[in-house]
DNA sequence: AGCGAGTATTGATCTCGATCAATTACAGGC
DNA sequence: GCCTGTAATTGATCGAGATCAATACTCGCT
């Protein structure tokens, strides 16, 4: 596969990677030359920062490559991140100015974008666009009730192996690849963002990662790239619950 | 089983004490119409379960009065509560049979539901059903955001006091009082339940009571009735941004 | 009254992850 | 090659909250 090449910032929707899966993705092919003639497309680096919390957004954007997170700070630097946004994800919320939190660019990123008055417009005359957004939503919400039980109750361990094969599946299913048996992908998350994102110090997550690398649970190759053997070793790493996996 | 021996009451909307919160916030009188034809009440009694995680769940509803939780619970019997629903909040998810999560009636609460097509329906017909519903979805996905922060980074003492603040408020709120100077309410959760919430143990929870008593930020009567002298003192408690600039 | 079950408080001790600190790995610039 | 700065690992110690355990409070029941 030639990897993501963040140079062309002018595609059509219909080969756009994401077009199934983002809040387009019910649209039929009228709406979408709708949607083609107002979008546009934003690159950032990796470490910069899109939105700072408080400032007002005036875009509300899908993430077509690369991955952002969403953090909140406290006053004396305590850090927490809230959302982590892969390919596909939507951010912005379509009633309200402000940004809540912080939006960092956690790869490089491509973002396509709507300016926030046409896409209100949008959302009033498009169902297939509010509804997929509706449903968006609460898959966002059940994704941060389970980050709540990993925060609230996981162990370190528990915590490490649970991101790992969140960022594994998800990765997986973007490339159409099943995460059974030997998965590998990149690590889009510094040390540091990984415990932003679990409610640990970085030396934590250090320690667990090479306990884990230890157990053969996984491997290293360079800092960034996982891979591991056996997901169902990871899975059970993870605390949760390997039977009767509900699908909708 | 919901409790049915005694009359349910079957009131107006327009007398009803979440009319303007709800998902029927934005409704007109004729759409409220509607909604009066099809709608039910239901009451359960303090610790009865609505809705086991994985069972198939009917209806959704209202909270019109009295509090539940949605909790999840892991094979060995941790437990993290995921969800606090107080009156006005939306139970439910149009567009799932099974339900993810367990729904426990914390005090009485009395219910109005809709049984889960015919609301379907209405959704698609009443965009000012479809839309407040995706408000409310978006304010439940920043509270969940905001609990993510708690259960990750903040201390035993914090966790605590921002609950006690985050109930106080909405129960002044809905009683239309300020939420400043001296604020009092009755604790609709035992301290396993706040333990649940906070991802604490439950002797952690009575210890930081206690400190917060001792220390004059909270007072008790009985076990249940909390009264807080100062709303502002409490504030400090919580480690939040109090916005105002008061201290370093 | 006395009993029992559920709920809450308080004490003693232990442990997991935080904190403090030193070292290593690695990439980019010259 | 050699600096320099950032990211990551590893070690030593500490402490907040968990765990184990005993005791009190409350309400309903006979």
């Amino acid at each position: 596969m030639p990897n993501r090449s963040l140079a062309l910032p002018q595609q059509e929707c219909a080969d756009c990677p994401i077009r199934h899966r983002a809040v387009c993705a019910r649209c039929e092919t009228d709406e979408l030359e709708h949607l083609e003639s107002i979008k546009y497309y934003r690159k950032y680096e990796a470490g910069q920062t899109v939105v700072w919390a408080g400032d007002k957004m005036d875009f509300v954007a899908s993430v077509v490559e690369g991955v952002a997170s969403l953090t909140q700070t406290m006053e004396d630097g305590r850090r927490q991140m809230v959302g982590l946004l892969l390919p596909s994800d939507f951010m912005g919320r379509p009633n309200r100015e402000a940004a809540p939190y912080d939006v960092v660019a956690s790869t490089d990123i491509l973002l396509c974008c709507f300016r926030r008055s046409p896409f209100l417009q949008l959302i009033e005359e498009t169902p297939h666009i509010s509804q997929r957004l509706l449903e968006m939503t609460l898959d966002e919400l059940d994704a941060a009730r389970e980050w709540m039980l990993l925060l609230g109750r996981k162990t370190a361990r528990e915590k490490i192996a649970s991101l790992l094969s969140i960022i594994a599946r998800r990765d997986a299913s973007l490339k159409n690849l099943p995460s059974t048996g030997e998965v590998a992908f990149d690590l889009p998350l510094t040390r540091e963002a990984m415990a932003d994102y679990l409610g640990l110090t970085l030396e934590t997550v250090s320690r667990q990662m090479s306990a884990l690398k230890k157990d053969g649970v996984i491997r290293l190759e360079g800092k960034r790239h996982i891979s591991i053997p056996d997901f169902d070793l990871l899975l059970d790493e993870t605390g949760d619950d390997t039977d009767g996996g509900v699908l909708e």
